[in-house]
DNA sequence: AACTCTGTAAAGTTTGAACTTTACAGACTA
DNA sequence: TAGTCTGTAAAGTTCAAACTTTACAGAGTT
């Protein structure tokens, strides 16, 4: 395969993988720093990414760490290397997912305790407002669901 | 319960809730109006909107479509009404969970449909790239797991 | 100790999404 | 038919996210 070829083919590549991952909480260039990784079998530096995408290697800097925050990315050890070297981590579905939906969980949850604790207070109110007591509690039935159908999928996951 | 408490925790509530919607791909401003609109037991007209978010006429009309699409809000006939009123629809999970794995499934079975021509491309091109042939697989399962999980979670609301 | 290199913090710039203002088409009203 | 009202299109503005440039701390090398 020619050079030309080759290059077109991953610019095809990174264009619809990004595109997945941006429906997910990354954006344009963690996205498609992530494939950049994922496609290359060699861990690659921070020149390496910067000359890939042509964007800054501060810019490259900031999204990889966003990576590893995400836990798709990991920084490999190569002895005597001088520069950071990153790779995309395998198993991603799992690994994807897991954090993913672990966030969403968590934001969930914190969400549900703000929510039942409004609710506390207009209990403590001895509120005459019933509309604003059911909403709440529907409010919160609307949370708990979305609650159930993410741990179904974490344990769906094992 | 006085006006101010009521208005405070309205505040508060439209604060949290709206963060929920957040993750879903809504915005701020479609979040925070769909909250006021279920909170609302009443059906509401733009102006009602705009007083209440204290944004622009137009940015609610923008705003309204955007939920109209998402199917989270419906336009409600009043008899003798020259403005139109909308509402928020009710059962906010189904409606809400149908309406958004939908979405998502959609994208990605073109995702996939995309992903599987390159692999035709390459196949094509009786490629000597091991690595890249093994990436497009592995690309592919991964949308692929990612289609199932949608699935379930369809299957489980049902 | 002086020099070099790497990653990131800080400051400044660019760009696109979200908003507002203005303009107007279409529906109703007198 | 002229006048009024409503929703939205179009044009212009604002603002926050994403980027780049510059500066620098810390580690390594000579």
């Amino acid at each position: 395969m020619n050079q030309d070829k080759q290059e077109q083919i991953n610019n095809q590549l990174i264009s619809e993988f990004s595109k997945t991952l941006e429906m997910f909480s990354l954006n344009k260039t963690e996205s498609q720093l992530f494939v950049i990784l994922f496609l290359n079998d060699q861990p690659m530096t921070l020149d390496d990414m910067k000359d890939s995408l042509g964007k800054s290697k501060t810019a490259m800097s900031n999204s990889i760490r966003t990576l590893l925050d995400f836990n798709l990315v990991e920084r490999v050890f190569i002895k005597g290397a001088r520069k950071d070297l990153y790779q995309a981590k395998k198993d991603l579905y799992e690994k994807f997912m897991k954090t993913y939906v672990k966030r969403w969980l968590e934001a969930l949850e914190l969400q549900i305790t703000s929510l039942e604790s409004i609710q506390d207070e207009v209990n403590d109110l001895h509120s005459d407002s019933d509309i604003l007591t059911n909403k709440l509690s529907e409010a919160i039935k609307f949370h708990r669901s979305l609650e159930e159908v993410f741990k179904q999928i974490s344990q769906y996951d094992q």
